[in-house]
DNA sequence: AATGAATGAGTCTTCATTCAT
DNA sequence: AATGAATGAAGACTCATTCAT
């Protein structure tokens, strides 16, 4: 949690930290990225950041906070109306808006994959902090298909859950493959829709 | 390619090295890992290291290669009579070598995801080198799928191979997590078959 | 070109660190002279000369400005008169400053000499863009004396003015020998006058 | 003064050993040669190279006096007949033998330049050693010429002889860069009688 | 609140030399 | 006579963090 000092800032400086701290975590691994640069280039003084913020992982950790309430704002409508949709529909929903999300913050998406990979020890109890909420979502969408019949009933949650997430992020990244130069289009929302198809009624 | 050297040591000091790089490359990125700490925990001089090694990309691309070597031995045998058995048998020996291999060599498996991960530049080279290999594989696998009909005609094969890896990742670290304790077992295929039914009929 | 920090440092502590630098850069060449010890000398710590200087390349630039300046202070004052002074008296005025330069700033000279000497390909592209002067100067000195008929018109320029500066420095180094203990003195012109008859009417 | 063991050596061997050390040092300042290299591309050992050398030392040494004897096999015929010819025809002679000594040994010319420039403390001495020889054969000429009545009686003649070994290496520095592609051709000689006449007659 | 100089441990790598076999 | 493994000091450089002003 940064200082009082931090949140005391005009909003232009604080975003400018910000900013450069997110392009830093965004090229480099958390062990990696450098206080260093990330001060030189935001033209504070090395001491103002450690007014700013006890140390390195205090501002890795407020900015991954920054990042989770992104997401959210993304997944939260998409939620609201769970109960009265089908469960196709609401993972359907689900993964357009973790989609919509990388797409529209490719920093923010490219930060979580990072910590996602990472175990350089600190961070795992970050994500463990973290990541809980994806997959409780999950999971919960899951039982609710398997109430509503939608889903069969001899899964192992979690592992599915686990995997689910996993696609996600797989089908991000070949998109971002795909389309690096075209620039972002939803047009990917028909690829998932074919992907969807094979998860529903499998491979063959 | 390691030195003469090294290959000259009693085996006992050789491999007394390569245990302490490989559980440097496991617990740390290429970039953060230490010739320092290496050394000081295999007892040889800084001296004697770059004796051995040309530099710490020489020390990892030589762990790589006995990891992608080790790898194969656990591939290559389902791979023999791939032409006759049918596509559903086939993907499931090739998962189940995947994660027979991962369970059994949990230090290799954490270094080659470790690689798959990285991003700094340098072990981008080393991936296209060790990769293809893997990705080729399940494209040729679903092809021949295709031709066989066993596998939908209507698939972005480039997407589901990468799917399908992502997915193997996700099937041994759910394992990890879950079977810690109990030790490696391969109760597992069980749940994976389980899992196969799912891709190949779908959720619903 | 050091950073601002440098120059924000109490001048006794600059001075310094740059007559430590100037002791290590005319002892050693390039290559050899040791960061390491300047900053033991300097009696700071290594992570301080790098908040100081990029690094050595940076150091020893710098040092190399400082003294190109201070050589053009001897050098300028009998350039103005060029125009009008005769051949062998602008010749015998460039030599003498070039002498007194390098007898009241030995170490500055020396500096200069080694990197004259230098072939370790960073140096190169370094020495190009300081010795072109000295060159250059010679050989309007000599083309403006053909002009003038003081020279003779049947010689290969670029040959004398490369043995003319080759000259000046077997002087200066001569009688860096001879005078080392009397201390400086002037007295150097002297001979310096006979030397010049020399070059004016030959050996015989 | 290497070891006996050295001299036990096949002929094959030890010229190839002495081979690459040259192409080291004339690669490479003292200070910055390394054993290493040598040993390595000798295709001997580091155990055997310190059977045959004392140390770094040792072998520079013995391929200095080798550069030392062949030199004077080039000098030495030209100061045969001294006595007998006048001072300007010997001076040329003694001119042209260092050239064609350069020219024709350049390994051994640009090893031995860089000992004259090279001020690392330990060469100091050596070069003590080696160019007194040099300086006195200047020396021993100019007196002679003095006695002819060839050469002003009233010059220093440690100055002149020691600027005329400058010359000797400012010109054959200037004949590599000016024919460094035509390759090896004693047309240089004719340049070198325009210099001459020019030390004779000054620039006048 | 802001500064920025100071720090020492850390990074990878090369070196000349020794010594037991 | 030959080997080559072992070594520790030294090289340049970066780091996150502290602290006096």
């Amino acid at each position: 949690m940064p200082k009082q000092t931090f949140f005391n800032l005009p909003e232009e400086k604080r975003e400018r930290i910000l900013g450069e701290a997110v392009a830093e975590f965004k090229d480099y691994d958390y062990d990696v990225a450098s206080i260093n640069r990330i001060v030189e280039r935001s033209g504070i003084s090395k001491g103002s950041f450690y007014q700013y913020f006890k140390d390195k992982e205090d501002l890795y950790l407020h900015i991954m906070s920054i990042i989770g309430e992104k997401k959210i704002q993304y997944l939260t409508p998409s939620m609201m109306n769970f109960a009265e949709v089908n469960f196709y529909d609401a993972l359907r929903e689900m993964y357009r808006a973790g989609i919509e999300f990388a797409l529209e913050n490719p920093d923010y998406a490219e930060i979580g994959n990072r910590m996602m990979k990472d175990t350089s020890g600190l961070l795992q109890k970050i994500r463990e902090t973290f990541t809980p909420k994806g997959d409780d979502m999950f999971i919960a969408l899951l039982q609710k298909g398997q109430e509503n019949g939608d889903v069969r009933a001899d899964l192992d949650l979690r592992l599915v859950a686990k995997i689910m997430i996993g696609m996600q992020i797989s089908v991000v990244e070949y998109y971002f493959e795909k389309h690096q130069d075209e620039g972002y289009s939803m047009k990917i929302m028909e690829e998932l829709d074919k992907f969807f198809d094979l998860i529903r009624n499998g491979i063959s």
